[in-house]
RNA sequence: UGAGCUAUGGUGUAAUGGUAACACAACAGAUUCUGGUCCUGUUAUUCUUGGUUCGAAUCCAGGUAGCUCAACCA
């Protein structure tokens, strides 16, 4: 029996810090984990809210608990149903679903009750002053504040008031209901904090049912408890109103939530302010909340990510407490070494330099069978035709290589990838000197990867037959910003002169034939090129294809 | 400036009083019909000062630096 325990005690090793608190929680016998996601639905969701979203989901599915689905729906004047609807599907293409969809606008009801409840309770009263006293009153950081001439009224008084400001009598900004609790208190949040502000204003939900809303901090705490959510997690700037969320369900004597937080997530060349990225979308600099650019979920769907990719980012970023910024390369790295095992590999040449096959028949087609996922049998081959003039990448050629050009030069002799060896016997120009076509030959005993002596090259580069080749517009991503940090800026500059104005390169490409059909939401890997996807703009008459990411280059980099 | 939070290689994250480790990045090499992938190796880390202890990244005290809070936003 003594040996056996020692076995049982043994418990996996805790993830992060968060993992490890609900690891002691059910040691205790807590063991149920109930968490949730909330949004305010007032944006689009990005790549830091994809890191929430895994750590809430991830706990409560890595302990057998359930993660709710809430929207933080209390400030009608910047929500809406269109982010609502985005927010839904963003999640579930990340893969999680969630227990309960809820609204903290199901709850004004009980919300209301409780209010009375406080006002009953001499916690809460109801302030004339307007915004401005209110601000003044509160003092600042080091000055105490100063109570409001309205903050003994009697509880008949306030009661009185509440309903009526609920009732529709007054106007916007006219009362607040305010707790009551300490003007000189060194927590900002606990100088008599506005639990309800009047707004007429049409609810995406409640339509006019309601003209009084609950503030941040008067309705999330009550949600959380309303729903027992045993670990409610957030992002390290909420750290200061955990005292306040913890003393409304004290004074209220509901279920005992209890708030947690973690640092947000920070990426290098990456804005992630909701404010801005609005303001890129509203001004045009962007295409929309979904171009590839942006760091939202969208965009990311729509750049060619993949679910998995995004679920391995979070996993690998970690949980903690100290500010971060992460590496964009590690974003990167996370979608290559996920597109590497599925993305199937496609032929397509971006930046063409014609070549004639001078001993090849002219008017001759030969299929050659090309591997589709290297990495995965189960991919299969397919056929793609060759013929006399084909495309080459320009880089892939070079009249006067330097030391350890692996590639096609005057008199050299490349692997046309799956296909023939050819070797560069002239180069022709135009009139100014700019080379417009390589005339080579080809070793007809070269096709199946030998050669007719036995000699093997060392390069080997893609191709597109011309004939054959769809044509498309093809968009190279590039950060949006120029600097690691956009928000650190020259004097009398703004974020907005670090907008890198080569974010979106747009170019024509040669691809193979089989890209004709190439699947909405499907990566591809255009051979030692990088990850390419079909855009959402794409048609059959024009298509557009997105870079996701460019494969690691280590000759660029000898090269530089 | 009052309160709160944080401090470990270039970037992240572990180590829970007992050999500072893992990933990314960088660099070097090997393999290769993708200068990709896979594989091998190298460089590089505890903010500072003191204290407790046989022993401190870890505990204690002071200092320093960074972040958050003064919306009728969340």
């Amino acid at each position: 029996m003594a040996i056996a325990s020692n076995e049982n005690t043994t418990k996996e090793k805790a993830a992060n810090f968060l993992d490890e608190i609900i690891q002691e929680a059910v040691a205790r016998g807590e063991t149920r984990v109930q968490t949730r996601f909330p949004p305010e639905p007032n944006g689009y969701l990005h790549i830091g809210h994809a890191k929430s979203i895994c750590i809430n989901f991830g706990l409560a599915k890595k302990y057998g608990g359930k993660c709710n689905l809430r929207f933080d729906d209390t400030n009608p004047t910047k929500e809406d149903v269109e982010y609502v609807d985005s927010i839904k599907r963003d999640i579930k293409w990340l893969g999680f679903d969630w227990a309960l969809e809820r609204y903290a606008s199901d709850y004004f009801e009980q919300l209301y009750e409780w209010a009375l409840e406080l006002i009953d309770k001499g916690l809460a009263y109801v302030d004339d002053q307007t915004q401005e006293q209110i601000r003044e009153g509160r003092g600042t950081v080091s000055v105490p504040g100063t109570e409001s001439p309205w903050r003994n009224r009697s509880v008949e008084e306030n009661r009185d008031l509440f309903i009526r400001m609920k009732n529709g009598e007054f106007a916007d900004g006219e009362k607040v209901l305010r707790a009551k609790i300490d003007m000189a208190h060194p927590n900002m949040l606990f100088r008599d904090p506005i639990m309800y502000r009047i707004i007429h204003a049409e609810h995406h939900r409640t339509g006019d049912k309601w003209c009084i809303y609950p503030m941040y901090d008067y309705a999330h705490g009550q949600s959380d408890s309303i729903e027992q959510i045993t670990h409610s997690i957030c992002t390290l700037e909420f750290d200061v109103h955990r005292p306040l969320y913890d003393w409304f369900i004290d004074k209220l004597g509901i279920f005992p939530s209890h708030q947690y937080e973690f640092a947000r997530l920070n990426l290098t060349y990456t804005m992630m302010s909701k404010r801005r990225l609005l303001k890129l979308v509203q001004e045009g600099v962007v295409m929309g909340w979904d171009d590839p650019r942006m760091p939202t979920i969208c965009a990311l769907r729509r750049k060619g990510y993949t679910p998995a990719s995004v679920r391995a980012f979070a996993e690998m970023v970690g949980v903690a407490k100290r500010d971060n910024v992460i590496d964009l390369g590690k974003l990167e790295y996370c979608v290559r070494e996920d597109l590497n095992r599925v993305a199937e590999r496609r032929m397509a040449v971006l930046n063409p330099l014609k070549v004639v096959i001078t001993n090849y028949p002219e008017d001759k087609t030969e299929l050659f069978t090309c591997i589709n996922n290297p990495e995965d049998e189960s991919a299969g081959t397919r056929q793609v035709p060759f013929s006399r003039e084909l495309y080459i990448e320009r880089d892939d050629f070079m009249e006067n290589p330097p030391k350890k050009f692996f590639r096609l030069a005057p008199g050299g002799e490349v692997r046309l990838r799956y296909s023939y060896l050819i070797k560069c016997e002239e180069v022709v120009k135009d009139a100014e000197g700019n080379i417009t076509e390589l005339r080579c030959s080809y070793d007809p005993m070269s096709g199946n990867g030998s050669s007719s002596d036995g000699r093997r090259v060392k390069g080997v580069i893609h191709w597109v037959s011309a004939p054959h080749a769809v044509e498309a517009e093809v968009r190279l991503f590039n950060p949006l910003f120029l600097t690691e940090d956009p928000n650190d800026v020259e004097e009398g500059k703004t974020w907005e002169d670090n907008l890198n104005p080569d974010s979106m390169v747009r170019i024509t490409g040669y691809l193979e034939p089989s890209l004709r059909d190439a699947a909405a939401g499907t990566t591809y890997q255009f051979e030692r090129v990088g990850y390419f996807c079909p855009d959402t703009d794409s048609t059959p008459e024009h298509p557009v294809f997105n870079r996701t990411v460019t494969l690691k280059d280590s000759w660029a980099k000898i090269n530089k």
